[in-house]
DNA sequence: GTTCCTGCAAAATTTTTGCATCAGT
DNA sequence: ACTGATGCAAAAATTTTGCAGGAAC
């Protein structure tokens, strides 16, 4: 069998995460380990809904609640991404060591989310970074619009 | 006397988004007129829950209801931006008819939120907007990280 | 005179918290 | 053993919706 949480291998991200949860003198819990196992497997951001559903199918016995405190956990952490992106859900994304990561672009009809990356933008945020009196540790960049099927069924 | 609604002249974007609604046959209704006027007189991003408590505050028997009603009609019109910063409330700022606009900084300690522009930013997005399969109509950025004083205040 | 807009109250959604119990170190 | 993590249920916070009365056109 090969669930949604083992597609890829142990994933360079859950092993960076689980080091930074010892170095901070955390446990490793049920609920924890799985959202780590789900979020390292995914290639776009959740929402804790639906990590919660995923999890629950897979079968351990895991609580909302604990979803929730394991994502805020990871993402005060730096861990975890965290963004919102309209519907009134916040959706989590791993936050890759190497520091690498996409943005996205919202159909407003559709509600769909994309991903995409810019090497150009992510010059401009690192430069503007530098200039504002300001620590950045991290930043999210959402692009709003039509998606083309959308935009082809609003000519109608 | 000079209330917060009216500190500027009508505002540019007031007679702009009147306008627009009138186009849309849409009717000036109390609290949306209201809004229109609290929401011209910002300078940055509010939530639904200030904009209503402002009202209430300077008279008018407004519902949190219309507030959010009239917030709703006025982002259909993209005549106001909506945007969600990190602590469940979404902000609403008004979006100008010349396009001009800025983006936010936000202290993930104190939540403290500033605006900020940024010209080579502004490019990149526009740039990447041609440049994807999509209709881009609106684009936010946000910046995380610690505001000069909690920066400080985290040392200690 | 219609039709839209509004206020109020109730509901739906998302997220947080209290507490007893269980598990990791 | 000690302390942190978890599940469940209840609460809190934010946003949406139903409905009857009032206002705009």
């Amino acid at each position: 069998m090969s669930s949604t949480t083992d597609r890829h291998p142990p994933g360079p991200w859950a092993g960076h995460a689980r080091r930074a949860l010892q170095d901070a003198g955390l446990r490793r819990g049920g609920a924890r380990e799985a959202v780590i196992d789900f979020l390292t497997a995914q290639d776009c951001a959740t929402s804790a809904q639906e990590i919660h559903a995923a999890l629950r199918a897979a079968g351990p016995r895991v609580s909302l609640a604990s979803v929730y405190r394991a994502l805020e956990t990871l993402h005060g952490l730096g861990l975890v991404q965290r963004l919102e992106v309209g519907q009134g859900e916040a959706l989590y994304e791993a936050a890759l060591p190497s520091g690498e990561h996409h943005h996205h672009v919202v159909c407003e009809r559709c509600e769909r989310i994309l991903p995409f990356e810019d090497r150009a933008l992510e010059q401009a945020i690192a430069r503007l970074a530098r200039r504002v009196d300001f620590q950045v540790d991290a930043h999210e960049v959402v692009l709003h619009g039509r998606c083309p099927s959308c935009r082809e069924a609003d000519a109608h």
